[in-house]
DNA sequence: AGAATTTACTGAACCGGGTAAGTTGTGGAG
DNA sequence: CTCCACAACTTACCCGGTTCAGTAAATTCT
């Protein structure tokens, strides 16, 4: 089947090439009329215009880019990525914009991707997430001057839009929800370091703990649920062991939960489990998980919307959403 | 920052345009010296062909589209998908393939998408998953004549390459596993029932009880963990509640036992537990789950090699992966 | 040695849109 | 009635690759 062209709708219609571009464009240049009658034919044969040729004139690619920097293994369940890819989804195609997603393995190759994509023209701009410390994609996006929203933060990012929800404040919550509930043994199985939420989240849990007289125990992980059974262990054949333990992530909250089954302790009776992030996981598994709830689709269609404008090329500022909210279900209950 | 084109690097060489585009693709008409020396300044200058120019001039877009057709709400769970996307990028960022993703809410929808996506020109073939009865996206790739490879079968899809595995032999497997340990009352909690291979494992389990003197009751369900809860407490409140079930995937098998533990009853004392496909998922509950094991992402690298080859005209043949082995995990026992 | 073929290029057209510059035709002001 | 402004177009070139036809020089064949 041959694609239609906008030759061939001018020629239908009995105009130019550059009338019917202007008509199907919005430029002025054509009387309204004339305009009607070429939408019209478009409309009727189908018409879509070829994303290259419009790329190469000069305009936009009309896409962007994502890149997934975890192991293969643990992308497939974590489900933070899909709920952020459905996110921006909802937002990129309503403006037909397409996503392209790359996984890659280390960050180095990630900016190998971006540079890739830059010089092919492929993408108009990036969402970058996970954020590091020092993140050495950054300096190479300023450096192309390729468009870009970052989420994960705050952190130094020059010029490039943040957008990050207040970890600090849930973390809080959390600890003075446990706090409430009569815990004063309350330890943290957390992310991978190397990310700032994750540091921010660590400053606040030790702040928070020394404000209330308690000891700040986090053990570090990695997100997966292999990880989190490791770590829970560690903390739970300690004699003096935790009456609450904060994830954070769901996925670690869950591997967590099993090993307290395998343990022989009830949950929340012997042991309260609070999750950061409250995928569909969390109220899957029994007892439901308490949970840090947040709108990760919702969060994935802010970050869409930003870099969205930045491309338009309107100034675009760091955009903090609210907090996550403290969702509490059978994991947590008064220590016995 | 400027992007060089090949003019510049013609320039530099001090040849035509035509003899860099030689040169680069590998093609016969420059002299092996020449090709070297233009290769070199390539390198040096950081040449990325523009993908636009390319796929404009006839050449292929290098990218490849796949649309998620499952509410958006499920998606972020569901490990399968994020498993076979793992799979093709494997395989397309290999041979510098790009992906592209579109979530879409319904099949008409994906069509439109497929239609744009072959307008636009913005990709050179789909991946299509979920295949259905009757599914209207067959004959649309036909007609636009877009390069596809479908997932999950097997059924009609004309000269459009499928590739499935062995979903009745991998049931007849667990079925004859169940009874082997002396279960008799044996249900299954289904996904969605338009799809094919749903079906084809619904009739694989119903011939094997069939021929093994059991009564198959099957609950039909959306892979959904909710359904799943409620697919199984439908089949536990049963005076002659089955001894053990199968679900059709491990989202739903998760919630199939927090269900069971819910009502008391021990896994696997009471009630064993099946789930199809094997993600992490599976090894993170407690009990850890039995599970139909497949390698999902070596299957989306397969479906990504044969699309590949279908794009570069080759003419491909159905392919049958290997069935799901059966891993034998803590989640079954013979019943009490 | 001269003709035929091959090699190693060059030049220009082409893909399908976007857009600046030029060309009409019309209406209103002076 | 002329001049000018403006709307409504057309023409032509641009983007950055690919590819085909043409050409001069080098090589092979008879």
């Amino acid at each position: 089947m041959k694609r239609p062209t906008i030759a061939d709708i001018a020629r239908r219609a009995g105009v130019s090439k550059g009338a019917v571009s202007y008509a199907l464009n919005g430029q002025p240049g054509v009387s309204e009329a004339t305009r009607q009658r070429i939408v019209a034919i478009a409309q009727e044969i189908g018409f879509n215009p070829n994303s290259a040729a419009r790329a190469l004139s000069g305009a936009s690619a009309r896409a962007v880019g994502l890149t997934l920097c975890r192991p293969a293994r643990i992308l497939g369940i974590e489900p933070w990525f899909m709920g952020l890819i459905s996110g921006f989804e909802a937002e990129l195609s309503a403006r037909s914009y397409a996503l392209t997603l790359q996984v890659v393995a280390t960050p180095e190759l990630e900016v190998e991707v971006y540079r890739r994509w830059w010089g092919e023209r492929r993408i108009d701009g990036v969402i970058v997430t996970d954020l590091r410390e020092n993140d050495i994609r950054i300096p190479v996006l300023q450096q192309l001057q390729l468009p870009a929203v970052v989420i994960g933060g705050p952190g130094e990012t020059g010029n490039i839009a943040q957008i990050w929800s207040d970890d600090a404040g849930a973390i809080t919550e959390a600890v003075r929800y446990l706090v409430a509930l009569g815990h004063r043994r309350i330890a943290r199985v957390s992310g991978l370091p190397g990310l700032l939420h994750t540091q921010a989240r660590t400053r606040a849990f030790n702040d928070i703990c020394t404000s209330l007289g308690l000891e700040a125990t986090t053990v570090p992980s990695d997100y997966t649920g292999e990880e989190g059974s490791r770590a829970t262990r560690r903390l739970l054949i300690d004699t003096e062991r935790p009456t609450a333990i904060i994830y954070d992530n769901d996925v670690m909250a869950v591997a967590g939960l099993a090993v307290a089954q395998e343990m022989g302790l009830a949950v929340p009776g012997d042991l309260s489990i609070v999750a950061w992030d409250d995928s569909p996981l969390c109220s899957l598994v029994h007892p439901p998980l308490t949970a840090l709830s947040r709108d990760i689709a919702e969060y994935g269609a802010h970050a869409a919307r930003e870099l969205l404008a930045t491309i338009d090329g309107k100034q675009v500022t760091n955009v903090e959403a609210g907090p996550a909210q403290l969702t509490p279900r059978g994991s947590t209950a008064p220590p016995r």
